[in-house]
DNA sequence: ACAAATGATACTACTGTGGTATCATTATGC
DNA sequence: GCATAATGATACCACAGTAGTATCATTTGT
């Protein structure tokens, strides 16, 4: 069971490395060095990053990619969000029908409990965070 | 994104109703019926929790299940690890090489937070605190 | 002996995750 | 203006986990 899956574990690392290039064009084969990412899926990575507003895109000789909103607005709940879907601990398991059996609702309260925790401990986290240069 | 599977889930309400018969053997059939799970699906839910000792079996005519061990004892934690293996937000991203880089090590950090929380507040939960027999 | 129950085991379908591969498009520098 | 170096779009593939089915063997009460 994991909390956070290799491409937003990716999209991170890469938006954590391109942030602290301040500005500077990064290409995806630099991040394919650094970051030791296979390249043909950090490129779609990177490309649904570009569609999704949070890079911007360059062609071309000496292109790449720029952060297109300060790391400090760039929420690590928004990537998940965007490789993930909704960040919800309890997925289809109780939502479709509420409590089929009123013994589980006492679980799920639990389950909210927990994801209510996690929701307020990873809200606040923005790449400019990660790199420490928030918080 | 999900904390428990649905065997985990459908073992918890067999387990449930069950503890509610107090003593009586329930039988695979009746489960079906109350619980409207899958037969075969249930089936072999209960033939594992037999084979873990949290349940008893009877065969023949009349057969079916007890609680092997009292309701207080039967943890939700327990049940989690038969069905889904130890419990862990983290599953193989970070435990492997620790850290590639730099960078996810503030945001392990906040995973462990987490999955600490969830634990202190699973740990407690027994198939009796779910019928509201404790607490 | 028969029927009603579980035991054991093998198989199937679907979905999400973690990728790969290919071709099209754009921009730069000579 | 062409080669080249970059990204864009898209389709495909392999594997593992989840959810569930199917079948036959075994035990037991009447």
């Amino acid at each position: 069971m994991k909390l956070i899956t290799r491409d937003t574990d990716y999209a991170v690392r890469a938006l954590c490395f391109i942030a602290k290039k301040r500005g500077e064009i990064v290409a995806a084969s630099q991040l394919v060095k650094e970051l030791k990412i296979p390249r043909p899926f950090l490129r779609k990575i990177l490309q649904v990053l570009n569609r999704k507003g949070v890079l911007n895109s360059y062609k071309g000789i000496g292109g790449g990619f720029l952060l297109a909103i300060p790391a400090e607005r760039i929420y690590l709940l928004d990537l998940v969000k965007i490789f993930q879907g909704q960040f919800k601990l309890n997925d289809c398991l109780f939502k479709k029908k509420i409590c089929p059996n009123i013994n589980t609702c006492n679980l799920r309260k639990k389950i909210m409990n927990i994801q209510n925790y996690a929701l307020k401990e990873l809200r606040p986290v923005s790449i400019a965070c990660l790199i420490g240069r928030r918080k």
